[in-house]
RNA sequence: UCCUCGGUAGCUCAAUGGCAGAGCAUCCGGCUGUUAACCGGAGGGUUGCUGGUUCGAGUCCAGCCCGAGGAGCCA
């Protein structure tokens, strides 16, 4: 008598006529007069549940069976077989269904079989993986991260673990939260920092990437992938306060290498989520988005379209589009030019490459041109920025420059500044969001839908 | 943070300033190897909160709370 998930089951995996016990809730139960009872069982290990056949002979079908509501865990024990029915190759017919949980208010359960808003299951954050959506981008994003190690595992990459908590007070990437033992509801006057955990201001990192630049420049081809944390106050579609980024850094490369690496990443990526999750894409083709699939196809088959930022705004002065936000060199670009861009004028994703050094941070690469620096941004439709990352400025006199044009003080990055007094070397990275790779990958409307608890402005329950 | 829209049964939504309703869910009954089954019946409401206008407010007004879309910031 083995356990078997409901993913192994459907999948053929076990042959029919064999005795097995699945384990999951209740998702509908179906009662016939014949003498018997359907009850579709989910346990989480594929998008389809389980069809268990429950005949009025076992000893609690009266009392318990029939009793059975959505949401009830119940461990079913039978004799796998072809089915009788249309809608599913196999099913359990069982001997023994014995209730684990019940659902101690069928009528106000909050997850009921039906249509229910996603704004509503955010309330019910706790049970909402329990539903066919949630469920399927929980698969989703467990596919998507362990592609993106596979990935890099497999491309000679090393995994750091960049620190969360950080004493660099100014990576300009954000607002930080600040992380502190001091007794906040007993503070007189200023707090004294040297007195605090760290004998010095502490914050939740808003990037890996000065830390990682360490490994790349050592081990020559690196990656983070963890928790990353932003205080911003911006209630959109489209940010977390808490949210998941992957930041790859390689030596000896420049921003065409970068960007080489970010076309091959995602390939990599979309291809393994079109290969291991089909049952889940094509609910979200019929249930979210009609072109989540075919976008994803066109994705992997097709190159990036790259071009300048210089090139960017020329088209954008060509289009003939009257824009909210005038465009002129030298700005950066806002939605609605990114949005022209990925939706009409390439109608895809596009690598915007070489922004004015005015609006980009003190750490990316100058070009021989002394206005721009050598960063690259992937924007894709519906989203806006996916990927943004850069060439380093590995030349000690022009990071001076640079930290000393924007105010900086040297003194703050002395440990970043020794990799460019000691065996410096070309390198570059990028910052991808996972949550907004799976927002493409799936056209779900909302990032607060693809993680299962969001963190923004005001809200960190659960 | 700014702009716009919204909040009615467990859920999804109706209701010209004039008796607060439907579908699903739940419970009861019927029917069927059923497929988010189907048919009949029942229960279920502080209309987000506070105040105001009115003979009368779910509906109009003000403030607040909550949610969504857009903007800014960014991944």
């Amino acid at each position: 008598m083995s356990i078997v998930d409901v993913a192994s089951v459907l999948k053929g995996k076990v042959p029919t006529g064999n005795q097995v016990t699945v384990r999951g809730w209740v998702r509908t139960r179906r009662d016939s007069k014949a003498g018997l009872s359907f009850i579709h069982v989910h346990d989480g290990s594929c998008f389809d549940p389980l069809q268990v056949v429950a005949p009025a002979a076992l000893a609690n079908y009266e009392s318990e069976v029939k009793k059975l509501t959505s949401g009830c865990s119940v461990v079913a024990r039978g004799t796998l077989t072809p089915s009788q029915g249309q809608g599913q190759a196999v099913e359990l017919q069982a001997e023994r269904v014995e209730v684990v949980g019940w659902v101690e208010d069928p009528e106000t359960y909050p997850i009921q079989p039906k249509k229910a808003s996603l704004e509503y299951l955010r309330e019910v954050a706790h049970l909402r993986p329990r539903t066919n959506t949630l469920g399927a981008i929980a698969r989703v994003r467990h596919t998507l991260s362990q592609a993106i190690h596979r990935y890099f595992h497999e491309h000679g990459f090393l995994w750091v673990h960049t620190p969360i908590i950080t004493a660099s007070d100014a990576e300009g990437a954000g607002e930080m939260f600040r992380v502190s033992t001091l007794d906040l509801t007993n503070l007189q006057g200023r707090p004294d920092f040297t007195q605090d955990f760290f004998g010095r201001e502490a914050f939740l990192t808003v990037s890996g990437q000065l830390n990682v630049e360490t490994y790349a420049c050592a081990l020559s081809k690196v990656y983070t992938f963890g928790p990353t944390f932003r205080a911003e106050n911006s209630n959109t579609s489209r940010h977390l306060a808490e949210f998941w980024m992957v930041e790859p850094e390689i030596a000896f490369a420049d921003l065409n290498d970068n960007a080489d690496l970010a076309e091959s990443f995602l390939k990599y990526i979309f291809t393994a989520l079109l290969n291991e999750r089909s049952d889940d894409l094509t609910f979200l083709v019929e249930r979210v988005d009609k072109e989540a699939v075919a976008r994803l196809e066109t994705f992997v088959t097709s190159s990036f379209t790259r071009m300048s930022y210089t090139d960017a705004i020329a088209a954008l002065e060509q289009s003939g589009r009257t824009f909210e936000f005038p465009v002129h060199w030298g700005m950066d670009l806002q939605s609605e030019h990114e949005r022209w861009l990925t939706e009409e004028h390439v109608k895809g994703p596009v690598v915007v490459m070489h922004y004015p050094k005015g609006i980009k941070a003190f750490y990316m690469r100058v070009n021989d041109d002394g206005k721009t620096v050598a960063a690259m941004d992937v924007l894709a439709p519906g989203i806006g920025e996916i990927i943004g990352g850069s060439q380093r400025e590995e030349r000690l006199d022009r990071l001076d420059a640079r930290m000393q044009e924007l105010g900086l003080d040297p003194q703050h990055y002395w440990w970043y500044r020794d990799l460019r007094r000691y065996g410096t070397v070309p390198h570059a990275g990028f910052g991808l969001g996972l949550e907004r790779t799976i927002i493409y990958a799936t056209g779900m409307a909302n990032i607060r839908d693809v993680i299962p608890f969001p963190r923004m402005p005001g809200h960190a329950a659960f």
